[in-house]
DNA sequence: CCCATGACTGAAG
DNA sequence: TCTTCAGCCATGG
C-alpha cells in the first residue's frame, strides 16, 4: 500500500465485478484493460492477488475454461470446489458450461 | 540497465 | 490435432 498499484489496482478492480457463478479470461480482462496482448500480466497480477482475498481468482481462468491457476491455491481442488461451489460445472480441471457462465468485463 | 520469470494467447509447422 | 515458438509487459534480482 501507500504504493500505486497500477495494473493490479484495475485487474483486481475488474475481477471483483465477475458476478457469482460465472468466469471470465485473462484476455478478456486484459483486453478490457486495453492491452488484449498482456494476458500474461493479468495472470501476474492475479498471483499478487492473494494479498487481497477480495480477488476470486478462482473465477478467472484461461480462455480454454481450463484452471491453469489451480496450482497457485493454498489447496489444488480448492479452486474447482469454489467454482463448483458456484454451479460451475468442472470436468477434468476444465469447465464444461464454459460458453454459458462466460463473463466479460463490458457488461 | 540487463536478464529471468510468469495463473496467457494465437499463429505456424 | 498436437506441439512449438514468439509476443506481450510488469516485477524483481
Amino acid at each position: 500500500m501507500s504504493k500505486e498499484e497500477g495494473y493490479f489496482d484495475k485487474v483486481y478492480k475488474v475481477a471483483r465485478k465477475i458476478p457469482y457463478g460465472r468466469v471470465t479470461s485473462y484476455g478478456a480482462i486484459a483486453k478490457y484493460l486495453g492491452a488484449a496482448k498482456s494476458a500474461r500480466m493479468v495472470g501476474w497480477a492475479m498471483n499478487a492477488s492473494h494479498n487481497d482475498d477480495t480477488v476470486p481468482a478462482h473465477r478467472v481462468v484461461n480462455k480454454q475454461g481450463l484452471l491453469t491457476g489451480k496450482h497457485h491455491f493454498d489447496g489444488i481442488n480448492l479452486m474447482q470446489q469454489l467454482l463448483e461451489s458456484e454451479g460451475v460445472i468442472i470436468e477434468n480441471n476444465k469447465i464444461v458450461n464454459f460458453d454459458s457462465i462466460f463473463w466479460i468485463p463490458n457488461e
